[in-house]
DNA sequence: ATATCGATTATCT
DNA sequence: GATAATCGATATG
């Protein structure tokens, strides 16, 4: 799922407008076996969405600063999801850029360098992409993002995905060594490059 | 380009 | 009471 994903768009309807990003980069957390994943001690109050159906969003708060957003991925009862780590900015970039707490004028300015370094800056990282879509626990941990009626949604518009490359996870020490973090190969927008 | 460090709080032990 | 699926600022090469 987590390689399957790349390529789509994560959207989000506002009343101004809608915000959409290209999925670039993703990681694969399991239940059991996977250390790193937050459902390996099984079930609590804060992962329950993640035993719940496959779809539906996972939104976690971490470092006392930052939202991070997963959806489920496995069949109800069975743990497991996708965190989304970048998004290429795609349509509703001021709005993106203005949630980051940019200057509207510094993005939409001129097209050098500074400003194309600030585009970058938008939306690559898992707590900089929830920042944009303003994503939160409380507003969207649970929705449905296979619906077409929410207002977080993931869609396909029929993007092809050239090459992906595949290496280990970020910012984690258990379980590391797995290979389960997966990037659109050449895409600008992934939050590193380096393990 | 790469490395180090502090911020700040929900969640779990 | 400790920890954490991160970010931005700062320093250094």
């Amino acid at each position: 799922m987590a390689r399957a994903l790349l390529g789509k768009l994560l959207i989000r309807k506002t009343p101004h407008g809608i915000l959409a990003g290209r999925i670039v980069e993703t990681e694969a957390y399991l239940g059991k076996g996977d250390a790193a994943a937050h459902a390996a001690a099984g079930r609590t109050a804060r992962n329950s969405v993640l035993f719940g159906p496959p779809g539906h969003a996972y939104v976690y708060f971490i470092y006392g600063n930052h939202h991070c957003l997963n959806v489920s991925c496995l069949p109800d009862g069975v743990p497991g999801g996708v965190l989304f780590r970048a998004l290429e900015p795609v349509s509703g970039i001021e709005q993106m850029a203005e949630a980051r707490g940019f200057e509207p004028q510094l993005v939409w300015g001129r097209a050098d360098l500074k400003q194309i370094s600030l585009l970058k800056k938008i939306s690559s990282g898992p707590g900089r992409l929830s920042e944009a879509l303003k994503v939160t626990r409380e507003r969207d941990n649970g929705k449905n993002m296979a619906s077409a009626r929410s207002d977080l949604q993931i869609v396909d518009d029929g993007y092809r995905v050239r090459r992906v490359i595949v290496t280990t996870r970020i910012g984690i020490v258990k379980s590391a060594g797995h290979l389960l973090r997966y990037f659109i190969a050449g895409n600008p927008f992934v939050s590193r490059r380096s393990l």
